[in-house]
DNA sequence: TATCAGGGCCTAG
DNA sequence: CTAGGCCCTGAT
């Protein structure tokens, strides 16, 4: 199916931002995108002008949102633009890239396991445990896993975790998946809680602290509000803004321009 | 081969 | 509030 999309939107960048573990560049421009039971792959084919694999409904209900495609981010860059040098600086290396509505439970999970990790060995255990325990669907292009529920981990042991090289994350991620497959935690009552409560409410989980809470508001939830500083971050705030936190002037955006500057920062290593 | 840092968090003091 | 430890991987 053809898809036209009239607003700021970058395949490439979406997949290098960092947010998504599981997202790729399949061949020639092609990329891949997998969230819950759907995989979509898209081709830019001109300026704007989009070839996706899945058919109307399912772009409707499943990708639009995926892609965060109800918020307009040329405008969100014309309403921020223009406020601080740095961060202008960031906005324009990173537009096209856009926040994603991912998977809830995934997101916990990869986010968990992303503490003192680099990109590439997250996603190196991401894959692992969807090659382990996940269903596997056929495309047309590939055979990949889709990543399992947390009911379908319910029996891993905590060596059977380690062998997917997450090591001390095994106990964390251990926890969620009681925690998510009792009910104890449930990732769908909180879409409804405000940022700060559902910020709070994750980080009764092992291993969830200030960071990996705000990366699954964020990265899952659309909370544009939440801000998760890491290294990164950490190190623009120091180095590139004289020590001083830029993102009280950005406010249900901020989220966002961390976004922007995430990828900036790393795509100047 | 050895060293270091990586989208932090937990625990002790 | 701060310091140290943590399991493993990819990069040099």
């Amino acid at each position: 199916m053809r898809v036209e999309i009239q607003d700021d939107f970058n395949l490439r960048k979406i997949v290098e931002s960092g947010q998504c573990f599981r997202a790729s560049l399949i061949d020639d421009d092609i990329y891949r995108f997998v969230t819950g039971n759907n995989v979509v792959y898209m081709k830019e084919t001109e300026k704007g002008i989009f070839s996706v694999s899945c058919g109307f409904n399912e772009w409707q209900n499943t990708w639009v949102k995926y892609f965060d495609l109800n918020r307009n981010y040329r405008n969100i860059f014309e309403k921020e633009y223009g406020k601080h040098p740095f961060v202008d600086k960031a906005m324009n290396a990173g537009r096209g890239l856009r926040i994603l509505w991912q998977d809830p439970w995934e997101i916990l999970v990869s986010t968990i396991i992303s503490q003192r990790k680099s990109i590439p060995a997250i996603q190196k255990a991401v894959d692992l445990i969807a090659k382990k325990y996940g269903t596997v669907q056929k495309t047309e292009y590939e055979k990949l896993n889709l990543f399992p529920s947390a009911t379908d981990l319910i029996n891993v042991s905590e060596d059977d975790m380690r062998s997917c090289g997450v090591g001390y994350r095994a106990a964390y991620i251990l926890d969620a998946i009681s925690k998510v497959s009792s009910g104890e935690v449930d990732l769908n009552m909180i879409s409804q809680l405000p940022d700060t409560e559902l910020i709070q409410y994750l980080k009764c989980i092992r291993g969830v602290g200030e960071k990996v809470a705000n990366c699954v508001a964020l990265f899952s939830y659309g909370r544009s509000a939440c801000v998760p500083v890491d290294v990164w971050i950490s190190r623009a705030i120091n180095d590139d803004c004289n020590g001083k936190d830029p993102f009280d002037l950005y406010g249900n955006h901020a989220g966002i321009i961390q976004q922007y500057i995430f990828y900036y920062k790393q795509s100047r290593q």
